[in-house]
DNA sequence: GAGTATTTAGGAATGATTCCTATTTAATAT
DNA sequence: ATATTAAATAGGAATCATTCCTAAATACTC
């Protein structure tokens, strides 16, 4: 599995003309680091442990901006959006009841991609999500 | 192409112990005669050409309330939840540029809900979400 | 090391959604 | 039909994630 790489972050940094700053590398580092699928608030969080002074808006720009230089995608729910640092094709199953976020991975999400390439006009550039239900919420509501 | 059906939300309300009323039905009207994939705001101005009396606060809990009965999905956006009249399985194709939402139906969207009813403990319930960019953003932007 | 354009921190503003409650009304029994 | 009553509605206030704003800080260039 390929996560979100600092040193791929900087060099897309430097790229596109903007500033390797402590606090975009700190939240690199972190997404990179995670496997979970954090908000902003929770990003926020965990790099303040080792960062105290990094904002709260700056957390935002950041994850923006990782996710416009395609580095990390974004999962809107009404509670709020969740990132996602991994990099590779795969669907994010989310939970309706809980929220919990699962990745899955199999060549039928290349198939997939390649179905909506070959009938719409799409670029294929974000995540693919699929709304459900979790194992343990099942079993717990029947 | 099956669509919200007034019928069925009638029925659906009735099993449910919960009351028929102009407001429900005219929402439900709304969302099964449309085929675009309108937000709470436009679902309130449409129903309110005809049923003035109507709040936005009713709309959007009828919405909910057919979304839990599962007559129809919720695609949620960064700006804000779209509802999806629309019954069969198919993809929700996102345009992360303009916020269109085109329709994609195959057979690969149901081999897809069995891969994952296979190799994960998600019940799907929920629609399927792919942010891409849509045709004419990919025109204008290159 | 100085100059400069970018970035940041912090808080205010925004906007979709939910919450609140007095009033209305659909369903039921009389 | 009418009375009864629990559910639903209208309208506006409250909430909360996110964006916006601006003075101060700072990464990069020379």
């Amino acid at each position: 599995m390929i996560w979100v790489n600092p040193d791929v972050v900087m060099d897309a940094l430097r790229r596109g003309g903007m500033r390797v700053t402590p606090q975009r590398m700190a939240i690199a580092e972190y997404m990179g680091a995670t496997t979970s699928h954090p908000s902003a608030e929770e990003v926020h969080r965990a790099v303040r442990e080792r960062h105290p002074m990094v904002s709260l808006s700056t957390v935002y720009k950041t994850l923006e901006m990782l996710r416009d230089q395609g580095l990390l995608s974004e999962i809107e729910m009404g509670s709020g959006s969740r990132y996602d640092g991994r990099n590779t094709t795969h669907i994010n199953l989310v939970c309706m009841e809980c929220g919990r976020i699962d990745d899955l991975e199999g060549d039928f999400v290349g198939d997939l991609y390649r179905h909506v390439a070959e009938s719409s006009e799409y670029e294929v550039g974000g995540c693919l999500d699929l709304r459900g239900r979790c194992g343990s919420c099942r079993q717990n509501a029947g």
